[in-house]
RNA sequence: GUCCCCGUAGCUCAGUUGGAUAGAGCGUUUGACUCCGGAUCAAAAGGCCGUGCGUUCGAAUCGCGUCGGGGACACCA
């Protein structure tokens, strides 16, 4: 446009169009800008052509209805886009300018292993992590952990059970609320083996106090533990307890109170959330006193604020989805922006035992834990595995099944395609195909469609990776690597890499191929995938 | 009753800021290196995108209804 000495704003696009076949680029500028230059959209748009034409950039210009111009660019364009894909921090960016996101995910209540569900959002929570920090936000790991209230008592209740037995006593008949798995029997066994009798002699309330710690250190242990084995770690634990500690309660109940929205019925405490859009009002406090849950949870959604977050993210489950209006509600009420809370719901996951649906019960003890799926199944595919639905699918997860399908994963689809990669390029260094001191002109050689597919392909990475973080979908990064992998596989088939009596083409082709072992290579890491370089050959 | 999610190939799932012939893996059938890794590739079969109406030049994609499946509606968290 300059150089025609035409006036232009920015507003006009450029867009692929979705048959990518015919790859090429379509574009408004014409239409955009006519009224700019007093032109008609179509004769603005002949001018821009025949500039075009003019250069080499371009292989081929066209003029489409009313002013749309349609334009492919020069295979040498590509090419030399090539050396930029080889950088082992393509794709990253200064995308999200630095802004800060909180992404709270698992936060699994400390009273027993972390199961499958949780293995699914640590699988999406870590990846959404990762891209984010490669694209230029600060993001921020958070595990929120509800070590305090009725539930903990319950727990220490359920080991001291299991301690008493221990002792001697019997237990006839173990209370259905209590935690029934054989877990709580490790932890008062291990208690025992430490305290001895001791405990007995305590009086209730320290007996209780030291179950109580004792097992959510332990728990707390198993879970890290886990996730550990699964590539995933957490910037902070934050402790309802601790939190309680500070005074945060008191503190939240008291601006509440200030705000004018809390009243009192029945002797209890309520928060009036349905001023805000709530379906009930909401207790705050008990008649004796204890609070309800809600409180800390706004004392630690709070805390996300004043921590200078400009990007609040909570990974939940489906059946907390009535919770959010009311946490709406009482930021709202506090006049905090409740927007900036966002709320991504991952949906159930029915667990099927060979065909048939299994309930999971934490109380009942009865659960997969994310350990065996681990140990099973593998951490490589089970992240795929997770990682390939869109977080709102529900998904149906059978562990005999999965163990099967292991060797199905698409996940080794792709790490083939890398470790096969390496191999290559292992070859071709015996072979005395070196790429240092590589002729960039050399690249017209790629001239077979097929690479410049690839290198499309491979130049449409740093956008996906922007979309994931706008829409928090990491499963897309799974789509795109599988099919990056497959471009790959069948380009490997059709044409020889190394050809010793071709030795320009041969280094050409290899310095393509490593651009898509970089591409794999960093597509996995942000996916917590292990890039082998070489795979043990499946037995047929 | 109110609210949330889902319904796409035999199975598991992609594809939704509306665009041309709806894709992949697994499974089924048939083929492929004396040569760079056969965990690969080529090809075939397999679809009223649950269903009806609407908006639109154009709908898997948007709206309303309907059917089917899952889930939530606590002074548990």
């Amino acid at each position: 446009m300059e150089t025609l000495g035409y006036k232009y704003h920015d507003n006009y696009s450029v867009e692929v169009p979705k048959n990518l076949e015919h790859g090429g680029f379509s574009t408004n500028i014409a239409m955009v800008c006519s009224k700019l230059n007093k032109m008609k959209p179509l004769n603005l748009a002949k001018k821009i052509v025949a500039e075009m034409e003019k250069k080499r950039d371009y292989k081929s210009v066209s003029l489409a209805g009313a002013g749309f111009i349609n334009f492919t660019l020069s295979n040498y364009v590509y090419h030399h886009m090539i050396p930029m894909i080889m950088f082992n921090d393509y794709g990253s960016s200064n995308y999200g300018k630095r802004r800060k996101v909180i992404l709270e995910f698992v936060s699994a209540n400390p009273t027993g292993p972390l199961n499958v569900v949780s293995a699914r959002a640590s699988a999406y929570g870590d990846s959404l992590y990762r891209i984010f920090k490669y694209v230029g936000y600060e993001p921020f790991r958070e595990f929120y952990v509800n070590d305090a209230g009725n539930q903990v008592d319950i727990l220490a209740e359920s080991v001291e059970l299991r301690y008493r037995e221990l002792h001697g006593e019997i237990i006839s008949e173990f209370p259905a609320e209590a935690y029934n798995g054989d877990y709580i029997k490790d932890i008062a066994a291990k208690l025992n083996s430490i305290e001895g009798s001791k405990l007995l002699h305590y009086s209730e309330k320290d007996r209780l106090d030291r179950m109580k710690d004792f097992a959510l250190e332990e728990i707390h242990r198993m879970q890290v533990f886990s996730l550990e084995k699964f590539g995933v770690e957490f910037e902070n634990w934050m402790s309802e307890k601790k939190l309680r500690q500070e005074g945060s309660i008191e503190e939240v109940l008291s601006w509440l109170s200030e705000a004018n929205v809390t009243f009192e019925k029945d002797d209890a405490i309520w928060f009036e959330s349905t001023k805000f859009g709530d379906e009930k009002d909401r207790v705050l406090m008990r008649a004796d006193g204890t609070i309800t849950y809600i409180v800390p949870d706004i004392a630690y959604h709070l805390t996300k604020y004043q921590r200078g977050f400009d990007i609040i993210i909570d990974v939940l489950g489906p059946d907390h989805h009535g919770y959010v209006p009311r946490l709406k509600a009482a930021l709202e009420a506090l006049k905090y922006d409740f927007h900036k809370l966002e709320v991504v719901f991952l949906q159930h996951i029915n667990l099927f035992s060979n065909g048939e649906l299994v309930k999971m019960s934490k109380r009942a003890g009865k659960i997969v834990t994310m350990n065996d799926l681990i140990d099973e199944v593998g951490k490589d595919a089970t992240r795929y595995f997770f990682l390939d639905r869109r977080p709102n699918s529900h998904l149906n997860f059978d562990l005999a099944l999965a163990k099967k399908a292991s060797n199905e994963n698409p996940v080794f689809y792709i790490q083939y395609a890398h470790a096969r990669i390496c191999s290559i390029l292992k070859k071709a260094k015996k072979e005395k195909l070196a790429l240092n001191n590589f002729d960039l002109k050399q690249l017209k050689r790629l001239d077979k469609v097929e690479e410049i597919r690839l290198i499309k392909k491979m130049l449409s990475f740093p956008e996906i990776l922007n979309q994931i973080t706008d829409k928090r979908e990491p499963h897309r990064l799974a789509t795109y690597t599988l099919e990056l992998a497959g471009m790959f596989h069948k380009y490997y088939a059709a044409f020889t890499i190394i050809n010793p009596r071709y030795k320009d083409l041969s280094r050409c082709r290899l310095f393509l191929i490593s651009a898509i072992k970089n591409v794999l290579a960093i597509s996995l890491d942000l996916m917590g995938i292990s890039a082998p370089t070489s795979m043990k050959r499946k037995k047929k």
